[in-house]
DNA sequence: CCATCTTTGTGCACGCGTTCACAAAGACAT
DNA sequence: ATGTCTTTGTGAACGCGTGCACAAAGATGG
């Protein structure tokens, strides 16, 4: 996952939990494609199919929103288009503003799934002078200078932060002053808020992490086959010295020269 | 969250929680800026704060790697870096491959995060042959031909998608059937690969989707005062007619021309 | 060497999310 | 109208993740 939430105890919104609310998104997005192909109804399985999750989870999912489907025959696909819609705040209009035109804003800015489903990029932001009145997308950037006065006057309540990590606490702290009460953060940055205000991150390095410690596990898998499902008992507790060695030089033959494989 | 494994029934790795390695990541960036600042030791509660956890959960996810820390003390700094760092498999290179080099490859092929950790951008492969050869971010694109013998030479094992959603399946297709086991997708769509291979994926439309979903809610909040937790007990079927609206299927008009991201 | 103080490591309980399995509901054929 | 067949909606059980609260461990000072 790219991102996460910032803490709050997974608040279930108005009875629908929070696990749900992501996945309608995924609906959403297969139910559209139907809809184009002009498909009438779905069942629950071959939506689930489609959305990629098990089918009870779906119909469970749905079962929060309310009983949208027929017995014996399925889910009305347009009926339901609209109903996830509503229920994601997609039937209004969302105005976003993107601070930091970067590479990754440009792409941000450019990025179709902004004007293709209820959000509108409402301005794009950026600290540079020199990048002020340049046309990226189609729209010019504006000075940071105005970011309060833009936020006001559009009545932007979703910020997107994709500034170098240095100022993203800082622009943060500008967006929620002026307004925002939602900000998808791409800065590598753990950004502070305050109550009320959420905060959605995509981080790049954190994903590759992840992937990197799950190939690094399979690798050591294949190869050290003969411990069976661990490689020696490693919950040895006096495997390092509490607090001397830097490089991790503690007695562990098999570590500072193996790389890949051996998790130990 | 902007990503999401894909299947895979949280299989505990090692005997380490999968909560506990998405989180990882983000204990090791807070202990390398303190490394940065020459900081020798850091107590679970500090560390906690930089990383935005609570400090119960960063203990316990520390306990999982072993007893690192010293009573009384806190956690070596230098120490904890390199643990973790082995930990994720950090400690040795991973060569990637960013396929489709549109606005969105361009800016992660510029991204700093890779080089920076144990990633190296392998190659950049784009099936647009006017794109070939030309240098982006100081690496020349290949084309999309080439893409088995590119990753069979350098032993590459992550691949970033970041192609139109309609050839994303069929890039995965091809990257798993070169030899790729770990995938990260920026495409909106619902990759299905056979069991072995990680996906995770980072999708900027749900993320925003998420957010609109808890603004409408804390604007409903605020102004029906009257109802309670919702405003006009929407579970009323008769909200809207069956098969009326035509929110998303109208105007997809912007589809050809979307480069590096397809809407949702 | 003993007392005190700090901080880790973890047993335990709680709650959310997932999954199974099945009864209820409706379509459809006869 | 009745029976059969399909598919929904959900009760219940299970497992993972989180957070509390405290005992154990070690540092530090006298």
């Amino acid at each position: 996952m790219a991102t996460g939430r910032t803490h709050r105890p997974a608040t279930r919104s108005r009875g629908i939990p929070e696990a749900t609310v992501a996945r309608l998104p995924l609906y959403l997005r297969a139910l559209t494609a139907l809809s184009e192909r002009s498909v009438p109804t779905v069942s629950s399985e071959e939506l689930a199919a489609a959305a990629g999750v098990n089918s009870a989870k779906l119909r469970k999912d749905f079962s929060y929103l309310g009983s949208y489907g027929t017995r014996g025959v399925g889910y009305d696909v347009e009926y339901l288009v609209y109903q996830i819609s509503r229920e994601l705040g997609l039937t209004q209009d969302w105005p976003v503003v993107i601070v930091g035109i970067g590479n990754l804003g440009a792409a941000l800015a450019g990025y179709g799934g902004f004007a293709s489903r209820g959000f509108r990029v409402a301005a794009l932001i950026d600290a540079d002078p020199a990048m002020t009145g340049k046309p990226v997308a189609g729209i010019p950037v504006q000075h940071s200078d105005d970011l309060e006065k833009i936020i006001n006057e559009d009545g932007v309540s979703i910020g997107v932060i994709a500034t170098p990590a240095g100022v993203a606490q800082q622009v943060c702290d500008r967006l929620v002053a002026a307004g925002v009460t939602s900000i998808l953060n791409f800065a590598p940055t753990v950004l502070s808020v305050p109550d009320g205000v959420d905060v959605r991150k995509v981080d790049l390095s954190i994903e590759l992490q992840i992937l990197a410690f799950h190939e690094q596990r399979k690798a050591g898998e294949e190869a050290g086959a003969e411990g069976g499902p661990d490689s020696g008992t490693d919950t040895g507790a006096p495997t390092a010295p509490p607090a001397a060695r830097t490089a991790g030089g503690s007695r562990k033959g098999p570590d500072g020269d193996v790389p890949a494989v051996m998790p130990a």
